[in-house]
DNA sequence: CTGACCATAATTATCTATAATAAGAGGAAC
DNA sequence: GTTCCTCTTATTATAGATAATTATGGTCAG
């Protein structure tokens, strides 16, 4: 659905909520942000909509939207969630994938590892991730999983920007190696290991 | 969000959706639903965007939104999404649950098995379901399975409607019975090859 | 402390503009 | 002469802006 417009809003926030930008908690006022974007109101509830729907905000009727909070309970139900997810997603990963696919999962993965500073690191993380489920090819799947991982983001904006530093991540690698040999119970083991040690 | 009309608007959309009372690839058109429930089409495309969220809908901009398809390949993704998370909430759910709620899930058992019709059949399978992944307290979790079960339930009436008979289901007494014994293995493992079954 | 009034912000309606689709007319090829 | 293709135009629908309404929260007076 969503226009252009509604469609920048949606990722402009999207970004400043997952880096903390936005802190936990904030109001979200949309005539503020109308006027911030140079637009009208009704663009903007549709953002407010799709960031609720995504899980990165929470309204109450008539009292408006806000950033939705970032509490320990939320944090280990989303890690649950995307091993259950990410294995499942991974399993069937392994099974399709092509030589190339694993070509540029390890294109993603370097790329990863070369980060400076931890908003490329997120960026591309993210992306290392993306690209290792995606030749499962179920978007239902891979679509629960990127909110999943936008949720993860967000926390380790708020607890470990400050104590980042560059570095390769030896579980990237292994999953990789993993995928070009088909081996699934491996990538899949790394991955579980991965997902607890990372959050 | 969501006001009372936009409310009111998602929700008799998504049981027309989900009965097929609404065709797979539908279009729904703003105006012709703003008139028929005497709005305006903003609070429409409130309940359309809200619709797309929760994967009932699709739509591409400028070309407006239609009913989600209904084909083989999410058929089995949605199967396998929600053996991944409903076991996972289960294992949790019967971990912690009291003898309260096992006996509130024995009742919706007993409603489920004691339903006339398709349509009733249906919605009392949900609300067991729901049931007995309830006490696990994710609220994320449960959400997302939400979602995935109202994509079942479309499935079932688009594939089972006419051939559905009453029946006692022997699959729901055995989750009960585990869940009242603690035994999480066998309710997970009852459960699971439910889901796989009843699709 | 209670109740009413005012201010602020969300929700919905109405109106306008822009994009997409369908229909019809004109022309070219067979 | 008929048929098919294309370009133009008209209709329809969505997206966005502006305006009006309604609800909520706070404040001040009684």
């Amino acid at each position: 659905m969503g226009g252009a417009i509604s469609d920048a809003i949606y990722g402009a926030l999207r970004k400043q909520i997952i880096t903390g930008e936005l802190a936990p908690g904030e109001k979200l006022r949309q005539d503020h942000i109308a006027k911030s974007f140079e637009t009208s109101h009704v663009p903007v509830r549709e953002a407010f909509l799709r960031l609720e729907a995504h899980g990165l905000a929470v309204s109450e009727p008539r009292r408006g939207t806000r950033v939705a909070a970032l509490n320990p309970s939320e944090t280990s139900e989303v890690i649950e969630m995307r091993i259950a997810l990410e294995t499942l997603a991974l399993r069937h990963a392994v099974q399709k994938c092509t030589l190339a696919d694993a070509q540029k999962a390890d294109v993603a993965r370097r790329l990863c590892d070369e980060s400076a500073d931890m908003p490329e690191w997120e960026t591309r993380n993210r992306a290392f991730h993306r690209m290792i489920l995606a030749p499962c090819a179920m978007p239902r799947l891979l679509g629960t999983i990127d909110d999943l991982q936008a949720a993860s983001a967000r926390y380790l904006f708020a607890n470990w920007q400050s104590k980042w530093t560059p570095r390769e991540d030896p579980d990237h690698a292994a999953i990789v190696v993993a995928m070009k040999r088909r081996d699934a119970e491996t990538a899949v083991e790394v991955l579980r290991r991965h997902i607890r040690r990372v959050l």
